[in-house]
RNA sequence: GGUCGCGUAGCUCAGCUGGAUAGAGCAUCUGCCUUCUAAGCAGACGGUCACAGGUUCGAAUCCUGUCGCGAUCACCA
């Protein structure tokens, strides 16, 4: 039971004994540090119902509580502040009857109608994953993991965009100038082998400009008539009719890049659970919006367009349908919902991992399902988050400035390789081992950088200035993890090791394990506020608030050199703090090590 | 121009449904490795919470306006 469930209801009943008067609600906040105490009640509230000094009614209400909850020890008045001092037994007693050690934090999975598809990373199928695609892919993965630990079961899936002018323009230029190319003969990875010819064809493309502007044409006829795009622009046509030679093609550059990606993915740590692909869902799309017209939810235009009328709701009008009958985004995506609500009946709602830039997008997509009847459409959520930009600006990949997530990735295991050789601490690990460790911090190194900053706001990264290992960091995280377990290791050898949190009767906490038993209570409530704002950063920041006390306390207590029911005991409890390390970087995606 | 988001220490970020003297890390400076891993600990320095009003006993937090940055408003995705 927690402490405000125990005492909001002696603080109601002293202010009917006391001034008899009738409250409902009491403010709590926990004691700032500098003062004595570990639950403060907040006394200002009360003044509505209460006239009368807030320091005397704080002391009065102190008197009573102190008479008559066990809990409660001793308190202090400070202004309107009402500090408690709560009994060590009640820590000791919350640690003694923990079950679920291994779990604690995470609610257990209850099969429901409230499950949760959580797409992510949803990439186009012409390039290779850059670090945009990092934060999205590790915001959707940790999120899909924050929503299962809070209770609910959790489908990860994503949108592949596989269809359209991109791809073709990659098929065409390797087409032209790729003399046969593939993964195979040249040692690339699928998804840099396509992204190169996506670069060859813009290439080309700005060459044929420039010679059209030198022949006379303006910039504009220029950029609409050159000979290449015409020729993309009717492979796509030919796409759509279903010409065999290039749906082959097509079949065979996708196949490369899905395969380039799942390198990516592994190396990330990311995975799925199902993939929708445009090319199979757009036509679903196109149903419902021709069933929606029926029922009079849209209207076509004179040239054949349909679109969505939003006015009403402040929004504008939105095409649905192209004159020609062709999709646009919103068709599939519509038909893409519906679709993943059919294959998972037991789906109450969706998350859509995607940037800010498609804000708009979102609120109108899900007013359009809304429209079509869909109740599950009041549960969706677009999952917004900022861009990553670079010190000279927005990442564009035709230009070349775009920081790649493979190599990105690999930096950062050789960052982490330097630091351990410096530190060389690694005495006694194979070449394989070491290898897994650099790649083991940097990754944690990376994935703590994006995921401790607050998902809406944007990350300005700079390649030059390389991410710390130092402080509010991954690897600090991992470091504190690796300590422990080098006690825990030391404490089975001097069999100081068994589970069970008891120092000898009449034992009082130290200020430093005190602090730690509250920090790791709070848990629970953190993965379900995490949950509910999807929010990792707030577990990252937790972890990291976590890990710097568990760090003071280590430094400043001696913890294996202790007599022998406390050295158990404080072994129990870094054990625990372990515990609760591993359940909040499991969310986020982040190994540990052992050592480091 | 309309709409949405952001603006906190030199830099990167916390700050929960309004509550005590606004907190961390990096950087700079001081101490601490013959004791459990110094990727650490203890401390110093550093703030007009963009600005101006308002609501309140109380505002970084809520409301309004201004400024700055970004996104969006396509028969692009």
């Amino acid at each position: 039971m927690s402490l405000q469930s125990i005492i909001k209801p002696q603080v109601i009943s002293a202010v009917k004994a006391i001034f008899n008067v009738d409250i409902e609600q009491v403010e709590f906040q926990s004691t700032r540090p500098e003062f004595e105490g570990d639950i403060t009640v907040v006394v200002f509230p009360l003044l509505r119902y209460i006239k009368g000094n807030p320091a005397v009614i704080g002391e009065q209400i102190g008197e009573y509580l102190k008479a008559n909850v066990d809990e409660v020890v001793n308190f202090n008045v400070i202004k309107g502040f009402l500090n408690l001092v709560i009994a060590d037994s009640y820590y000791l007693d919350f640690l003694e009857n923990l079950k679920n050690l291994k779990t604690w934090g995470y609610k257990e999975i209850k099969n429901h109608e409230d499950s949760v598809i959580v797409e992510y990373s949803s990439p186009n199928t012409n390039k290779p994953l850059h670090l945009g695609h990092v934060r999205n892919v590790l915001l959707g993965y940790s999120v899909a993991e924050i929503i299962k630990a809070s209770g609910k079961r959790v489908y990860k899936t994503q949108i592949i965009n596989d269809r359209g002018i991109h791809i073709c323009k990659s098929m065409l230029a390797w087409q032209r100038f790729g003399n046969g190319e593939t993964p195979q003969s040249s040692g690339l990875k699928g998804d840099k082998l396509v992204g190169n010819y996506y670069v060859a064809f813009d290439k080309a493309y700005k060459e044929e400009i420039q010679e059209l502007i030198n022949s006379g044409s303006t910039e504009e006829e220029a950029k609409s008539k050159a000979p290449i795009l015409l020729d993309a622009q009717e492979m796509l046509r030919q796409w759509e009719a279903g010409d065999d030679e290039v749906v082959a093609l097509w079949e065979m550059m996708n196949q490369w890049v899905y395969d380039g990606f799942d390198v990516t993915y592994k190396n990330i740590g990311v995975d799925f659970d199902s993939y929708y692909y445009e090319s199979k869902t757009y036509l679903l799309g196109k149903e419902f919006i021709a069933q929606g017209l029926e029922k009079g939810l849209f209207y076509k235009k004179e040239d054949g367009s349909v679109w969505c009328d939003l006015s009403d709701q402040g929004l504008d009008e939105k095409l649905l349908l192209r004159s020609d009958g062709t999709a646009v985004y919103m068709t599939q995506d519509i038909g893409t919902a519906i679709q993943r609500v059919k294959d998972h009946p037991d789906v109450g709602g969706m998350v859509y991992t995607v940037g800010n830039e498609q804000d708009y997008h979102f609120k109108v997509l899900f007013i359009i399902l809304k429209k079509l009847g869909f109740e599950w459409a009041d549960n969706l959520h677009h999952l917004s988050y900022g861009m990553v930009d670079l010190p000279s600006g927005k990442m564009k990949s035709r230009e070349g400035t775009v920081v790649d997530a493979d190599d990105l990735v690999d930096e950062m295991a050789n960052t982490a390789k330097t630091i351990s050789n410096e530190l060389g601490k690694l005495d006694g690990y194979s070449e394989i081992e070491k290898e897994a460790l650099y790649k083991t911090i940097g990754l944690g190194a990376l994935k703590y950088f994006i995921l401790k900053v607050d998902p809406k706001k944007r990350i300005l990264f700079d390649p030059k200035e390389s991410i710390d290992f130092q402080g509010n960091t991954g690897p600090f995280i991992q470091y504190t993890y690796a300590r422990i377990q080098s006690i825990l290791r030391k404490a089975k050898e001097k069999e100081l090791y068994a589970i069970g949190f008891n120092p000898e009767t009449g034992y009082q906490l130290d200020p430093k394990e005190r602090q730690l038993i509250k920090t790791v209570m709070q848990f629970p409530e953190v993965i379900q506020s995490a949950a509910k704002d999807y929010s990792p950063a707030l577990i990252a920041n937790y972890v990291y608030d976590l890990v710097k006390e568990f760090n003071s306390f280590y430094q400043n207590v001696s913890i294996l050199g202790a007599d022998e029911p406390l050295a158990r005991f404080r072994v129990s409890l870094s054990e625990f703090v372990a515990q609760v390390i591993y359940n909040g970087t499991k969310v986020l995606g982040i190994d540990l090590p052992n050592r480091m």
